[in-house]
DNA sequence: GCGGCGACTTGGCTACATTACC
DNA sequence: GGTAATGTAGCCAAGTCGCCGC
């Protein structure tokens, strides 16, 4: 039976999961974090800049019929929308780009981090493509897996390292940051480190044709080699995507589901036949030269033997891993989800039965009546007054303190609790030290708990949470998110936000609207006397609650499931098979813009070298902001002044993006984008618009023009996750466990850099180094005494007395030289780990992780060279990811 | 065609938990 | 067993983008 249809049975008279659940369908814990949370705008520490990389071009045969249940998958191959006439333009016709390069791989991953780059080399093709129309929809190429195209800007860049001056207009990157001196490169910014190692070639003006089979980007790698890839991709059919009905084995688990791509107006599934004809063909030539080498040496049915022994060792990880969610059923009324449920498109229906419990509330505030001083005084306060105070109080170490903005926001709204007449009449003269003093007590009472006690505390929490933990949205037990309303606090806004310090008020069930299935029971309220502010039964979308945001009413804050529940998993997957169908575009998509750095409509042209920036710098669209927010930009809203332009062709970017999160980084250009900004600046102030005829909406109607449902944002995810599949498909190699996750970390590194993923340096890391360096040299002490005493033992001689004047054991020559040769592997170790600890130190690994890479790319990658899955995704990752955990080993983005 | 609302994704930080190391 | 290092969960701010009404 159905699980699902079984637990639908249930539903209605569904009461709340009071689960006498097995073990295994018990909530995890959730932790609440105390809050603080610090922002952190340095500058220094937080360097910028990202440069994308290599994007990979070959795709195995196998990755037309990756198996695993790619059943949304039918996206790729998409046909034009119908408002989009297939007919308007050669670009997107096979003919169109049979101009096609087929140029040879650039290489590898040794030497990624060093050579970072840039897209420059793209352009170069580009430039000579012939394209005929201007606003068409660009059809997938034939020939499109081989081109360069399908790979990162900067590995194409690397592919032409050896070549300078040779590319059309490649862009490579420059470093603007210098290097300490020492071995370390933090103080540069991401995107610079990136840059700096990958050096690049000198711009040309010349242009090439892509029939020129030469790199596309001259590059010139200051420290790297320039390898090409022995690897070279085989000439590329034009099948060589996947076919919807390949992936339509997926796993069964999809083949249900209702993509929203597929609903869409474009027929994703209408693939030419002669496509899918070919695909079936699926010859060698799709398949890395890794791959078929050892198809060569294997026996006949190695392939799948093979991948059997590969997939029996992630299975048994994976299975180990999800062994609680798989024996579940047993006591529950409810299946707990891990799989992908049909979803719908925007504005259809996401769900036909939902059930919860709605949200928790924090407990009420206690006061601890502890008095500020006012003037030296104590101050009696109401509780409101002193749990705002409190709210302050504890901030005091936070660099919140430090901005004026915030503590004039905290007084204008404390004030008003405080009253006119009030003694305090000034926030200068308070002084919150006793609370603060307070509060560190309590936190140091609560440290000094015993571990009983905390088990205590922790179950009681969980006890009453439990209930609110869960949903059941089709029958299916799915965990929810956030079901703690939040509570209140001071706002605490990032960068040099106008509203930070202000007073987030508590939430009150009059505050929330909640969401749930018609005939569900309405979750009771669980403060007596109140009552929800609205209830709706809106399967059209997946919130379960909601409520104004206090800091901004206009905004919302919602209530949604966890990212383990199918509904997120859908989505998830769906954005993914987006990213894998602008393979089959981008190439056609880069010409039309390269096409139109010169076009006479200077929106077009704003179009173009926009596009091109979010393609080969993987910026963000850039909405427009309103003056209650921080001062950020995107693409679309940088100023004048975020881009210096540097003859002949340098772009030096500098602004505050997301977060605030700084971009500073150097590029070089095409000579046409370097003249279009140029003129797009002209005439104007620092403070202008650099793109005045454009903004996100435009940009992105123009995108889907080209593509169906294409936006600005699917060139991030699809950058930073061919970047991976390339990446660790060139550059894993033989060795232990050990060596592939370095290989793995290395190639998320270096997408972390390209999408500027960063994190402040922690603050023991100064402190940690330093116990390291000093472990170094105390292990190098004991080497030179162990040589000593190798020396007298071979002479005979007893050793040395030690430092304290005792006298050593007598050890055989062979002994001490098993010694010497293990402080020797001890202090390698360290120096690794220093090495790493100082890459890493400001790069953030784990947003692309969460966010940018397909994991499908991942989890096929272990299962190939038998990396366990769990060595690279956590509990929550293989959660978020269990949709992609049946790929088939031969997957490849 | 535009603007704003609404829904959803992306993102860095921190408290807490777990693991490593001595 | 204690402490430091590392990993993770959760928080919630801040983006993107679709859609709808004017």
């Amino acid at each position: 039976m159905n699980f699902c249809a079984m637990a639908v049975e249930t539903f209605g008279k569904a009461p709340m999961f009071d689960d006498d659940d097995d073990e295994d369908n018990m909530p995890i814990v959730f932790k609440r974090s105390s809050a603080s949370r610090q922002n952190q705008l340095d500058s220094e520490i937080k360097h910028s800049q990202s440069q994308r990389l290599n994007k990979l071009s070959g795709r195995p045969a196998s990755d037309v019929c990756s198996s695993n249940g790619q059943s949304s998958n039918n996206q790729k191959r998409m046909t034009p929308l119908p408002k989009t006439s297939p007919m308007r333009s050669e670009i997107g016709s096979p003919k169109a780009s049979k101009s096609s390069i087929q140029e040879p791989l650039v290489k590898p991953l040794g030497t990624t981090l060093k050579v970072s780059d840039s897209m420059g080399s793209r352009p170069k093709h580009l430039v000579n493509a012939s394209v005929k129309e201007e606003n068409v929809t660009v059809n997938p190429t034939d020939d499109n897996s081989d081109s360069e195209d399908d790979k990162p800007l900067s590995i194409r860049l690397k592919g032409n390292s050896n070549q300078p001056n040779k590319g059309p207009g490649p862009t490579v990157p420059k470093n603007k940051v210098k290097k300490p001196s020492g071995d370390s490169d933090d103080e540069i910014p991401l995107s610079s480190k990136f840059q700096m190692k990958s050096a690049s070639g000198a711009l040309g003006g010349k242009q090439h044709g892509f029939d020129e089979k030469k790199p596309l980007v001259p590059k010139v790698h200051q420290n790297g080699s320039t390898s090409r890839d022995k690897l070279q991709k085989p000439a590329v059919l034009s099948s060589k995507r996947p076919l919807p009905s390949a992936d339509s084995h997926s796993s069964s688990q999809f083949s249900m589901k209702k993509p929203k791509l597929s609903d869409s107006s474009t027929p994703l599934s209408s693939k030419p036949v002669s496509l899918k004809a070919k695909q079936e063909v699926d010859d060698d030539d799709d398949i890395p030269i890794s791959q078929r080498m050892k198809k060569i040496s294997a026996p006949v049915n190695k392939s799948s033997s093979s991948k059997q022994t590969v997939s029996k060792v992630v299975s048994s990880s994976i299975k180990k891993t999800f062994k609680k969610s798989k024996k579940p059923v047993k006591k529950s009324k409810y299946v707990k989800s891990t799989k992908l449920l049909p979803s719908a498109g925007d504005g259809q229906k996401k769900w036909t039965t939902l059930v919860h419990n709605g949200v928790i509330f924090p407990p009420p505030y206690q006061t601890h009546g502890v008095k500020i001083l006012y003037k030296g005084k104590p101050v009696d306060l109401t509780p409101e007054q002193e749990e705002v105070a409190t709210m302050f109080a504890v901030m005091k170490d936070t660099d919140y303190m430090l901005k004026p903005k915030f503590k004039e926001n905290f007084w204008n709204d404390w004030r008003k609790l405080l009253g006119k007449n009030h003694v305090i009449q000034n926030l200068d003269d308070c002084d919150f030290t006793p609370i603060y003093d307070w509060y560190q007590t309590e936190k140091e009472k609560k440290k000094q708990m015993t571990t009983e006690e905390k088990k205590a505390l922790k179950e009681e929490k969980l006890k009453q949470e439990e209930k609110y933990m869960w949903a059941i949205l089709d029958g299916v037990k799915e965990k929810v998110g956030n079901f703690r309303v939040e509570p209140p606090g001071l706002f605490r806004g990032r960068g040099e936000h106008p509203k930070m310090g202000k007073l987030k008020r508590r939430i009150r069930p009059s505050d929330i609207t909640i969401n749930i299935g018609k005939g569900a029971p309405i979750p009771e309220c669980p403060i007596p006397g109140e009552s929800w502010k609205e209830v709706r039964h809106d399967n059209t979308v997946t919130w379960l609650a909601f409520w104004n945001d206090p800091i901004n009413q206009k905004e919302f804050k919602y209530v949604f499931l966890a990212a383990s529940s199918s509904l997120k998993g859908q989505s998830d997957k769906e954005k993914y098979e987006k990213a894998r169908m602008l393979k089959d575009y981008i190439k056609n998509i880069r010409n039309a813009y390269t096409k139109d750095f010169t076009s006479k409509d200077p929106t077009r042209r704003q179009i173009a070298v926009a596009t091109y920036l979010i393609d080969k710098l993987a910026l963000r669209a850039g909405n427009e902001k309103d003056d209650d927010e921080a001062d950020t930009v995107g693409c679309c809203t940088l100023k004048v002044e975020n881009v210096k332009a540097v003859p002949p062709n340098l772009l030096e970017f500098n602004f505050l993006g997301k977060d605030s999160i700084k971009y500073e980084n150097t590029v070089e250009v095409e000579l046409p984008v370097f003249k279009a900004i140029t003129q797009f600046q002209s005439g104007k102030s620092g403070t202008d618009d650099l793109f005045d005829k454009l903004d996100t909406n435009k940009l992105n109607a123009h995108l889907k023009d080209l593509m169906p449902g294409l936006t600005a944002k699917v060139f991030r995810t699809y950058n930073a996750s061919i970047t991976l599949d390339d990446m660790l498909n060139r550059g894993t190699k033989d060795g232990d466990v050990a060596e592939k996750i370095v290989t793995y970390q290395h190639a998320n590194k270096e997408v972390a850099i390209i999408c500027n993923h960063q994190r402040t340096v922690s603050k023991s890391h100064g402190a940690q180094m330093t116990r390291l360096n000093e472990k170094i040299s105390e292990l190098r002490d004991i080497l030179k005494e162990l040589k000593i005493d190798l020396d007298r033992a071979k002479k005979g001689k007893p050793p040395l007395k030690d430092a304290d004047g005792k006298r050593k054991r007598n050890l055989t020559p062979e002994a001490l030289e098993k010694k010497i040769s293990q402080t020797n592997a001890k202090i390698e170790k360290i120096e690794r780990d220093m090495k790493t600890k100082e890459d890493l130190k400001t790069v953030a690994l784990g947003t692309s992780k969460i966010n940018y890479l397909d994991p499908r790319i991942t989890v096929a990658w272990c299962k190939r060279h038998e990396v366990p899955i769990e060595k690279i995704f956590n509990k929550s990752l293989l959660a978020k990811f269990a949709w992609a955990m049946d790929v088939d080993p031969d997957f490849r983005f």
